[in-house]
DNA sequence: ATTAATGTTCGAATATAATCGAACTATAGA
DNA sequence: TCTATAGTTCGATTATATTCGAACATTAAT
């Protein structure tokens, strides 16, 4: 396990975006992840969930390409790709960003 | 059965509206509805698909405050809640209908 | 080399959802 | 009243998701 694989934006798909955001854990993750805007890793985002049941969850965010993760150290940075998903699916994460910030 | 029941706006979720989203056929029922902006019954919006089908995924949309039904002799006709929905989430539905009609 | 830290993967249990034929309900019309 | 129409509900099948402990992999530090 050296690199994680993502999607290329061009293979994400509306649904799996809004499935991936129907779940109340993985919607406060990226909620998390969207207000602070910075990399994060799982530990800091931990929901008080089994590490499993989180990681899991964090593949179907990356499955989704939501969620971009980097390998640093022992640590996975996570991130959102806001700034594609922006440019593909215009205005629909920023809405769900800032209905939860509200 | 004479009167359908609906969630109050209130009532609805966020989570809800994303998983009633995150199907195909009831992301293309929506998008439908969004298109023509009127009441159409369930067998304009037929999809191929057997009722018994249909009326699963009607129901789902109306249990996420997506759908309103209001029942006419035989007919039953489905209008998006979009203005209740777009006060309560605002932006939400209405970027989703946006990207899908693009 | 051991040990610790951070996550992932496996596996099995449980839960939830999709599908669709068949039976049903309610209304309309002849 | 009989028949047609529109859609729902039931029930059974199949498929997909959630959950989480335990074992594993990778890197870092001692």
């Amino acid at each position: 396990m050296r690199k994680i694989k993502h999607p290329t934006i061009d293979q994400v798909e509306l649904t799996d975006i809004m499935y991936a955001l129907s779940d109340p854990t993985r919607l406060e993750i990226v909620e998390l992840l969207g207000k602070t805007g910075r990399k994060m890793t799982c530990g800091e985002l931990d929901l008080n969930r089994p590490k499993s049941s989180m990681s899991h969850h964090f593949k179907i965010l990356r499955s989704a390409g939501l969620v971009e993760t980097v390998i640093d150290g022992t640590e996975h940075m996570n991130s959102l790709r806001i700034a594609e998903i922006e440019v593909k699916f215009p205005g629909v994460l920023s809405a769900v960003l800032k209905v939860r910030a509200s």
